[in-house]
This record gives C-alpha cells, sequence and structure tokens, in this order.
RNA sequence: GGCCCGUUCGUCUAGGGGUUAGGACAGGAGAUUUUCAUUCUUCAAACAGGGGUUCGAUUCCCCUACGGGCUACCA
C-alpha cells in the first residue's frame, strides 16, 4: 500500500434493481474508505446502452441513501472527476483502445456477431484468441491494406486485446492472496464495442486509473477477467497506479445451489433488493428489504456479517462500530448462501435495539397505511416501548399495536365464549363500576386491585383476565394487560368492556 | 469441455500443529409468563476423502471428490 489517500468506488449497471450482494458490495467499500479516511466514489457503469433501463440510476442513489452510505462523489453531487457517467465519458476511451492497437496490445477485428456466434456452435471450445484468430476477420489476419480499406469504408468493427502467448500473470487479492492465470488460456476480450463504447474491460481500468483508485473491490466473479484487466493496466503503462484489487465472496442462492438471483427471492418468499423495484418494462415489482419492514441498521448489520466478522462473538454493529472494526484481512474466502431467517433476527434484535424515538417515523407510516392516524407523538412513543420487543419486521406494529389507537373491529370469540358465565358478565360490570371510580394509574396497583375483585366474586383469576385482554385487543396477543390498560385510560377501557360484553353475552 | 476460486454443526461463522473444536440463527426440551413474544437454562449438531510433513494434524503441503464462478460487441 502505498501513502495515497485511499480511494474506492462502487460501479453499477443502471439496469434494475440493486441486489444484496451490490449493496454489500458497497458497504464493504465504504467501510474500507471511511476506516481509512479515504474517499468513496459512485460511477455508473452505463456503456452497455442496451440494456440501459429508465429509473435505475435514481434508484442506485435511493439505496445508498436509505442505508446512509453517501458516497463523496458521485453523478448527482459531482466531484472533481467528473463526469461520474461513463456513457459521458465515451470520447475518453477510444483514444486508449488506438494506443493499444498502435502499440500491438490490441486490434481491429471485423467479425459479426453472426460470425462468430456459428463459430462457437460449431468449434468445440471455440474462443477468440491465440489459436484461432489467424482464421478471423481481423487487423492481424488481413493485409494491411484491406485493413485500411475496411477502416476507410466505415466498416463497423470491435478493438480487442491481443492476449501475449506463453505468460503467467498474477496479482496479490486482499482476500485471496496469490492467485495467477496463464495468458494464453485467455480469449481476447472487446476493448471498444462496435457503437464506440468501451466494454467494462476497457472502461474500468481507464476509470479507475484517471479516478485515481487506489483499492478495487468487486464479485468473485470478476476474477476469471482479471488478467485481462492486469495488462491492461501494463500496457497503458500505469501499473505503478494499478488499485489492490479484492475479490468479495458470493452471495448463494439458501437452497440448492449457485449465486443468488431475484428469483430465488420470489421462489423462497424473501426480498433480493435493497428497496421495491418497479418494472415498467414487464409491470414486475420486485420486493424489497426496505418496504418489507427492515432498518436500513440491520440490514447493513446482517450484510456485514455475511462474509466478514471481527474475530469476537459479536454479530450487532452500528455502521461507526463497522467502520472501525472493519478490515478487508478478515473477509471470508468462501461464499454464504443467505439465510433470510438470520437475517430477520437481526432486524428483530434493531428494533429491540433502537429508540422509540427512531422507530416513530416508520410506525407511524405503518398505521397510518392501515388507517390510522397518530396525533399523540407521546403516546406512540409509549406505546413502541410497549411492544417494540415483540416485532420482527416494522408492519408487525400494526398487529401489536394498532389495538391502541382504534377499538377492536372483531373479538377471538372461541377464547372465550364458551367457557362464558353470568357471573363473569356480573364481574365486568362491577369492575366498569370500580374503574369508572379509579384515581390509580398504576398498572401495577390496577392489577392488585382487579384480581382482588376477581377473588371477592369467587373468579379465578386466569378465568377473567384472558376475556379481559380480548375486549381490550381483539384477541390472545399484546402486551401485560394492565400495561394496555394503564396506556389505554380508564374511560376507553370502560368503552372497551362495555361494547365486547354485548358480543360475548350475546347468544 | 477449458480456466479460476473455494470446502469447520442444517445455515452464518470462530479457531488453529497438542482445544471437552467456541458462538449465533434455525430445531428439540425445560423455566418464567394470565395471551403471545421477550428473557433464561438446556440438548442435539461440524473439521469432505486420501496421501504426505511432524512426536503429533482439523490446522501446513499434494492429490482426489464435491461446490461455485467465468467462458458475450453484459456488467
Amino acid at each position: 500500500m502505498t501513502d495515497k489517500k485511499v480511494r474506492v468506488r462502487f460501479a453499477p449497471s443502471p439496469t434494475g434493481g440493486l441486489h444484496l450482494g451490490g449493496v454489500r458490495t458497497v458497504l464493504f467499500n465504504y467501510l474500507f474508505a471511511k476506516k481509512h479516511n479515504g474517499d468513496f466514489v459512485l460511477r455508473i457503469e452505463d456503456t452497455d446502452q442496451t440494456r440501459y433501463v429508465e429509473g435505475a440510476e435514481q434508484y442506485i442513489l435511493d439505496c445508498l441513501k436509505w442505508c446512509g452510505l453517501n458516497p463523496d462523489e458521485s453523478p448527482e453531487i459531482g466531484g472533481p472527476y467528473a463526469p461520474y457517467r461513463q456513457s459521458e465519458r465515451k470520447a475518453l476511451y477510444r483514444e486508449y483502445a488506438e494506443r493499444l492497437v498502435m502499440e500491438g496490445h490490441a486490434y481491429y477485428a471485423f467479425d459479426t456477431a453472426e460470425e462468430l456466434d456459428k463459430n462457437r456452435k460449431e468449434i468445440p471450445n471455440f474462443q477468440y484468441g491465440q489459436a484461432y484468430r489467424q482464421t478471423l476477420r481481423n487487423s492481424l489476419s488481413l493485409p494491411q491494406h484491406e485493413v485500411d480499406e475496411l477502416l476507410a469504408a466505415g466498416t463497423p468493427h470491435v478493438i480487442r486485446i491481443k492476449m501475449p502467448e506463453g505468460e503467467t500473470v498474477s496479482f496479490n487479492d486482499m482476500i485471496r492472496g496469490y492467485v495467477s492465470f496463464e495468458t494464453g488460456l485467455v480469449d481476447d476480450k472487446v476493448l471498444l464495442k462496435a457503437d464506440g463504447m468501451p466494454t467494462y474491460h476497457l472502461a474500468v481500468v481507464v476509470d479507475d486509473y484517471l479516478m485515481k483508485i487506489t483499492h478495487a473491490f468487486r464479485g468473485e466473479e470478476w476474477l476469471p477477467s482479471a488478467p485481462v484487466h492486469l495488462l491492461l493496466w501494463e500496457y497503458l503503462g500505469w501499473k505503478a497506479d494499478m488499485p489492490q484489487w479484492a475479490h468479495l465472496p458470493l452471495i448463494l442462492k439458501p437452497d440448492g445451489h449457485g449465486k443468488l438471483s431475484k428469483r430465488d427471492g420470489a421462489r423462497l418468499g424473501f426480498p433480493v433488493y435493497a428497496m421495491n423495484w418497479f418494472d415498467a418494462k414487464t409491470g414486475e415489482l420486485t420486493p424489497g428489504f426496505r418496504e418489507l419492514g427492515f432498518l436500513p441498521e440491520a440490514f447493513l448489520n446482517l450484510l456485514a456479517t455475511l462474509g466478514w466478522n471481527d474475530g469476537t462473538d459479536q454479530e450487532l454493529f452500528t455502521l461507526d462500530e463497522l467502520i472501525e472494526k472493519f478490515s478487508i484481512e478478515r473477509v471470508n474466502k468462501s461464499g454464504a448462501k443467505f439465510d433470510f431467517e438470520k437475517a430477520k433476527w437481526f432486524n428483530a434484535e434493531w428494533i429491540k435495539k433502537s429508540g422509540a424515538e427512531s422507530l416513530k417515523l416508520e410506525v407511524a407510516k405503518v398505521l397510518a397505511e392501515k388507517g390510522i392516524l397518530v396525533e399523540d407523538q407521546e403516546y406512540l412513543e409509549k406505546v413502541i416501548k410497549l411492544v417494540k420487543e415483540r416485532c420482527t419486521l416494522i408492519p408487525d406494529f400494526y398487529q401489536q399495536a394498532g389495538f391502541f389507537f382504534e377499538q377492536p373491529k372483531e373479538y377471538d370469540l372461541n377464547a372465550v365464549k364458551p367457557k362464558w358465565t353470568d357471573a363473569k358478565t356480573d364481574f365486568y360490570n362491577t369492575y366498569i363500576t370500580q374503574l369508572s371510580a379509579e384515581t390509580a394509574t398504576d398498572p401495577h396497583e390496577l392489577e392488585t386491585k382487579f384480581k382482588a375483585l376477581a377473588e371477592e366474586k369467587g373468579l379465578k383469576i386466569g378465568d377473567v383476565m384472558l376475556p379481559f385482554r380480548v375486549m381490550l385487543v381483539g384477541g390472545k396477543f399484546g402486551p401485560h394487560v394492565f400495561d394496555i390498560v394503564a396506556l389505554l385510560g380508564k374511560d376507553e377501557t370502560i368503552s372497551r368492556i362495555t361494547k365486547a360484553l354485548v358480543e360475548f353475552t350475546a347468544a
């Protein structure tokens, strides 16, 4: 490592929603940058115009905002190395590609996609490389004058890297250690496409160089093309400035095998994207963690521990703790199957950990969706405090807390009616009278008095407690009965008993 | 097929030449609880296989097997 300022980048392609693996890559980038007082750059790799999707870039920006992983430089906020959208840097790449051709490290290729497809079909193990390039139509196989004519006539062509023969390219991956490749086995990747856009291979090298990137994190799926990138850094004469590479382990399907895709989410019933993604073309909505009710803190936490740990038993980390403790050396080499059950556990822990104050907004939103408008913020906070340890996802707050804001619409009569007696009716009527004169507001005191009355009436506590709960919340759920009573207040409690009594005693 | 990467409980993982191989999720049992949840206790559960190296290997090396990734004018 040099003494240069640390600069990392996340370089997504705006082709759809942001996969959780992508967010983890962002996270590791961000943690590494912040840990070393460096810069985190967001660069949009939109070099494939056929796959461009409207709205995807904005979506990515929104995801980063939701997660709190804000870039120091991006297409949105700009920066000293703008533009940060590769389509806007198009003109720049050709120069480098031409330079490579001039220096003999790359060449023009005129083959059409159809011709190549045919070769791939007919020749086993066909590869555009040293074995076949002399038989194809390019500036290596064609006489110079023909190449000049083709070029002059504006024949569509690409520029390919010329992989050398018999060399070993190696590097030291921050996660994997020493990795090496035989150049003769790698094909001549396209660097510049016929439409003048660079491919990822050229663009990533040029932009990482121009943007002074010092450390490059990406998924393991990029490992096989690393030799191309290494060679490009060398051929362009920038080897001394090449970033240190770190290839992150993949996130795998929970069942079966292979890397996790959004299809798995639909199939297995959990989100794969960070936030809801709506595809205008297909009308398809891919659900996200945010909308399902995950806290960004929990989302980040679970992603961080998918492939990384700090060497202790600690599993819950705040972003600040992650920044402090993160180290790339402690990232695992092997892929991790995604476990949604554990993901939910992280969220439940974070809900418990979070103060009512910080949960307020999200909870109010969930309630509002169900038609409950919260006016008393203080009351809301008390309610949240009382029920948050029973919630796994934010929408659970509706079930656990909705009854604090509206009377039960229906009752779990099966839990009550079979064992109902006139003695109970009498008990609750008496209790109403007693409660209307009540001045105490302490749950324990209220409970003590309730129990005393039950005893006086010769009823078992359990026999009157459950019906009371159902009267207040509608079913067999919720926090301790007298915590509810205390919060509801005596008037509301009486109102609910009265209302429920009608139903409980009806024939 | 070729190339590259990987392999500790079902899952995420700690550990590392001599350990009762630790934790968490999920699962089982129990305690607490007036519903349910929380909480607590507890049980079950792993070093892929074979060769080396070594006094000793789960740990280091090699091979095999298995798994994964890549093999586009996609990223």
